[in-house]
RNA sequence: GGGCGUUUAGCGCAGUGGUAGCGCACCUCGUUUACACCGAGUAGGUCGGGGGUUCGAAUCCCUCAACGCCCA
């Protein structure tokens, strides 16, 4: 049958990958796991259920799929557990943006419940598509355990979690600063925040410093100051106009003037000379500048934290709008507190003004210039304000770091809101079990990182105000004191048993003992007056159908995404529940993913795995690099410089994809992409395609020299369209007493491959894993073994021949396995096409080399029953020398690659003729004469080879001056190593104080360099 | 400002104290019965700069620089 010479990948790959289907051949069975059988487990980051697969997906689950498939080889009952994540703001911006393309609609014109519905449709028609692609890819995951982070049981998980945090106090609500979105208008993690410089003006504006004394009601009033001396750079300045009163000016340096309004103090350092005077009084705030001057007035107050350096040194504090003047005011505020009011009691607690609203537009309190507009816009025209009251001082180009939405990519706005918290459990234990390396990062760095993170860890605000994702499930109602009658008669009943002090308490509405809801109350705010609120929270649908009914709300804010993913190591197995999946899967073995969520997911999940599992949900965890295009930018739809990998497997292969891809993904280092590295892995497939093809077209089933079929084959493996079929069978037992040289030279590189290949996968070095793949197959097996087998298959002897095919099979029916993890679906047409199935048992490779066993160094017994000695790598090695070297000499001698010529040889030991005629063949010549009395003419280019001088007779066709050229430029180069060697020998200190064994070897290298260097000097001559 | 990482041939990278390597690209030759998605052979490097330790440094130490990432 006819073989196509290139190997097209794409029917092999869609009918490998469905027969691994029908055969669930991925499947992960919990009843197989025991002590011979270990279970190796990992768990997928789960992709955005609405995304697509982009080259850092490919990198990543090519990596779980390697180590999932070497598991399977390895004779483990391997679990990658497959899903997707609901991804809160990302679908539902998306769906946002197609309701508005298509329909022009927004989400409020549906409401909350018909948005919901377009979600799930949406989810629906899309949620499949980087499943698929998974698939293309090849990977092996477990599909019978997808899970979705909003399947019913899933949420449930979520929703139970959140009321045992907030049962323990571990969750709480408040109203804090937090990052605010306001294009998607929710708040942000600060995990979600990512700082970018930003170009923009730092302006710096003068007020006026005033004495001023609270009156009794509050106002106060203000005396313009004396004079006085201090008058700095930018500092304190005291001008006198026209003998009038002078007045003191403060310069205040601020990127954000629209934010003035919002003003109640400025800070200075206490311990700065130029302005420790000043604290106590008060400056008059320009904005907004129709306020009566006594309105105007706000603190100047001490903090140590204000630096010296930054700006004026004078901090303008606008604790609504910034995370750090928030912090100033309540420091203050405790300071005070702290002091009950004593010593500066001409200072009042700063308030809080907010003048940004949830949309980042100025509202009412920003004045009447600023109302109204957006929050960049107001910038501007504050700076005009500014310049026409004469406050404006300057406005110098300035570069700083501005925090963006991820998602929205706009600033956020830093906003005071009411919001959900966190306080981290188990935080003592997830540091421990990865400082004291129960857990290990693969590359190591990275544990700082976790640990820096760790011990420097902020509540986490878990709380978004979005419509698609896990509702918080927290229930309130108001009402005045216990018998207020709008609490229903069981609640009032309740409140006069249990609300004492502050604690919560639990209780079941329903009366069943599984359901339970827990309650609470919140204080109402002291000056309202107001409400008391009644919290309850439940994930009992029971419970909070009687919730409802009692006339409670649900709170309408949904959790983070990451509330529901760090739970997915355990809750995709079936916990609460004690699964077997879980009894034998969980923790596992393996994470992969990227080091941009170390803090997102990684730590969170180590936390939830001590929490809820009390054990660390996975052993390893390998950090990839981030995929950037060859220019070293990363990769990003807006860049456009992400190649489509589905593109790519139709071009080129999901094998190739998969080589390309992992050749050049360096350890801890980022990968930088080019389509080249899919070139080149096709290329390579095509390479170990024909390699087979050679294998069948030399051994085919009618040459006399084969065994007779042994069976008909067994799983369908051939195409008729193109796969390789197997017309000839595998051959048989290799015949020690026929071993060539070459044969035991590749045998020997074989168990070097394997040795170096399984040991660069257990340390994770997957480009070194695959750069040792192939050297061996390609430089070793293809570029020596092969050709030099030539020479037998060319040949009379039937006996070697079937030696040699056997020596073949054994080889590649290695070489594939060891390939497999990397290039699945080659590997599957080959093992089965070769006929290498066949002889193995059905569980260990014989339906699939999935199952085929990973293969191991080879035994004392077997290296001694085949006489590998490493004596024959020497041997082989010399062999090829004196091909390289002729091979030299045809290029000397201008000899066209095609062209057969004579090579004469004068012996420096005996040479067999099954070595003469390898040299001949890989020489492509005419003739290897072995001539020990051979005398060259003058001007015959000759080279010195281990196995003697070699000679290639010309006539004097050569050019000889080139090559005297040629052997005058290696004798200097020679002559160099000699000096570099002898100036070292020369050296007493050196010879006195090296090691024997270096000494030695320096010694030994001189001589050789010097024989060298006569040999060249002799070819040298020999020309005349 | 603090931390981490990188800097070796045109490009991408190996190289844990003892003769600087691999792949790709380049250049030359070649369609020989596995493969032109191929074969053969050249050429190409003061290992980012400076200093130190050492008989000996790409490798260890110090320092500077550039680039990248993370955290303030």
């Amino acid at each position: 049958m006819e073989i196509p010479k290139a190997y097209e990948p794409q029917s092999v790959e869609d009918k490998w990958y469905q027969f691994w289907l029908d055969n669930s051949c991925f499947t992960a069975d919990p009843a197989r796991v025991s002590d011979k059988r270990p279970a190796y487990s990992i768990v997928i980051p789960p992709p955005n259920v609405t995304g697509m697969l982009h080259m850092g997906h490919v990198l990543n689950n090519t990596i779980q799929d390697i180590l999932s498939r070497k598991a399977r080889m390895d004779g483990k009952e391997v679990l990658w557990l497959p899903g997707t994540d609901h991804a809160g703001i990302a679908t539902q911006v998306q769906v946002e943006k197609q309701l508005k393309k298509e329909e022009r609609l927004t989400k409020y014109d549906l409401g909350r419940e018909e948005f919901l519905k377009r979600v799930w449709a949406w989810k629906e028609k899309h949620g499949g598509i980087i499943i698929n692609q998974l698939k293309k890819l090849g990977c092996s995951c477990d599909w019978t355990r997808e899970r979705f982070t909003m399947d019913p049981e899933y949420s449930r998980c979520v929703q139970k979690v959140f009321v045992e945090l907030y049962k323990k106090g571990l969750i709480y609500r408040g109203k804090r600063m937090v990052n605010w979105c306001p294009v998607s208008q929710t708040a942000l993690s600060d995990e979600e925040v990512e700082m970018k410089p930003q170009k923009g003006f730092m302006y710096q504006f003068k007020v006026e410093v005033v004495d001023a004394t609270p009156s009794s009601h509050g106002k106060v009033a203000a005396t313009p100051l004396s004079p006085i001396g201090a008058k700095r750079d930018g500092g304190v300045a005291t001008t006198s106009c026209d003998g009038g009163v002078a007045a003191t000016w403060l310069t205040i340096a601020t990127t954000r003037p629209e934010t003035i309004p919002g003003d109640t103090a400025v800070a200075v350092n206490p311990k700065d000379p130029r302005y420790a005077h000043l604290i106590g009084k008060h400056i008059v705030r320009p904005l907004p500048a129709e306020l009566p001057r006594e309105q105007k007035l706000i603190p100047i107050i001490g903090d140590e934290h204000v630096d010296f350096e930054f700006g004026t040194g004078v901090l303008k504090v606008t604790p609504a709008h910034d995370k750090a003047d928030f912090e100033i005011r309540k420091r203050w505020n405790m300071h005070l507190f702290a002091q009950n009011f004593p010593k500066h009691s001409n200072i009042p607690e700063i308030g809080i003004i907010e003048i940004i609203d949830e949309r980042g537009t100025m509202n009412d309190l920003a004045g009447a210039d600023l109302k109204g507009l957006d929050r960049f816009k107001a910038r501007k025209v504050a700076e005009e304000k500014l310049t026409e009251l004469g406050a404006l001082v300057e406005a110098k180009p300035y570069e700083n770091n501005v925090g963006f939405s991820q998602r929205a990519d706009v600033p956020i706005e830093p906003r005071l809101s009411e919001q959900w918290f966190l306080k981290y459990p188990a935080v003592p234990e997830s540091k421990a079990c990865v400082a004291e390396g129960r857990m290990k990062f693969h590359p190591e760095r990275w544990a700082k990182t976790y640990d820096h993170w760790l011990t420097n860890i902020q509540d986490w605000c878990i709380s978004r105000q979005l419509w698609w994702g896990h509702r918080i499930p927290a229930w309130s109602i108001k009402f005045k004191g216990k018998d207020d009658p709008r609490l229903a008669k069981p609640l009032q009943e309740m409140l006069a048993e249990e609300w004492e002090g502050n604690e919560a308490w639990t209780r079941s509405l329903t009366g069943t003992a599984s359901e339970e809801t827990v309650f609470d109350t919140e204080t109402p705010p002291p000056i309202e007056q107001g409400d008391w609120t009644l919290r309850a929270v439940t994930f009992s649908d029971l419970e909070a159908a009687k919730l409802k009914e009692f006339g409670f709300t649900q709170d309408p804010d949904v959790l983070d995404t990451w509330f529901s993913s760090w739970l997915w190591p355990f809750a995709t197995m079936g916990w609460p529940e004690q699964t077997d999946t879980l009894k034998k899967f969980y923790p596992t073995t393996d994470l992969v993913t990227g080091p941009d969520i170390i803090f997102f997911w990684v730590a969170r999940m180590i936390m939830a795995g001590y929490e809820y599992m009390g054990e660390l949900p996975f052993k390893n965890v390998y950090f990839t690099g981030i995929v950037r295009d060859k220019k070293g930018d990363k990769m990003s739809k807006t860049k456009g410089n992400s190649p489509d990998p589905i593109v790519l497997i139709a071009q080129y292969g999901a094998d190739a994809l998969r080589f390309g891809t992992m050749r050049s993904a360096p350890l801890g280092q980022d990968v930088l992409f080019d389509e080249k590295d899919v070139e080149l892995g096709r290329n390579f497939c095509n390479k170990l395609w024909n390699a087979c093809r050679f294998r069948q077209m030399v051994g085919g089933s009618d040459a006399s020299s084969l065994n007779q079929p042994k069976r008909d084959g067994g799983v369908a493996a051939t195409s008729g369209d193109g796969g390789i079929a197997a017309t000839y069978e595998v051959q048989g037992e290799i015949n020690s007493s026929l071993l060539t040289t070459d044969d035991k030279w590749i045998l020997l590189k074989l168990n070097e491959a394997i040795r170096e290949i399984s040991e660069a996968l257990n340390s994770y070095n997957f480009s070194v894993a695959v750069q040792a793949l192939y050297r061996f197959f390609w430089n070793e097996y293809c570029d020596w073994y092969v050709e030099a087998s030539k020479a037998v298959f060319f040949g009379t002897d039937e006996s070697r021949k079937a030696n040699t095919l056997a020596v073949i099979d054994f080889v590649l029916s290695h070489t594939i396995r060891l390939f497999h993890p990397f290039l699945p679906f080659i590997t599957e047409e080959l093992w089965h096409g070769m006929g290498y199935a066949t002889d193995m048992p059905d569980h260990q490779g014989g339906k699939t080399i999935m199952n085929a066993p990973w293969p191991k160094p080879f035994e004392t017994d077997f290296r001694d029953a085949y006489s590998l000695d490493d004596c024959y790598l020497e041997f082989a090695n010399d062999k090829y020398e004196v091909v390289t070297q002729g091979r030299n000499l045809r290029r000397v001698g201008n000899i066209q690659a095609g062209k057969k010529v004579k090579f004469v040889i004068k012996p420096s030991r005996e040479i067999l003729p099954h070595d003469s005629e390898v040299i001949k063949i890989l020489l492509n010549a005419e003739a290897f004469e072995i001539n020990a009395d051979y005398a060259a003419k003058k001007g015959t280019p000759t080279a010195h080879t281990p196995f003697g001088e070699l000679f290639l007779p010309l006539d004097g066709l050569i050019d000889v001056e080139a090559e005297k050229a040629r052997l005058t430029k290696e004798v200097e180069k020679i002559q160099a190593e000699i000096t570099k060697v002898e100036q070292k020998l020369a050296n007493p200190a050196f010879t006195q104080k090296v090691p024997a064994a270096v000494l030695q070897e320096h010694e030994q290298r001189l001589v050789e360099w010097r024989t060298k260097l006569d040999h060249v000097k002799a070819a040298l001559d020999a020309l005349g």
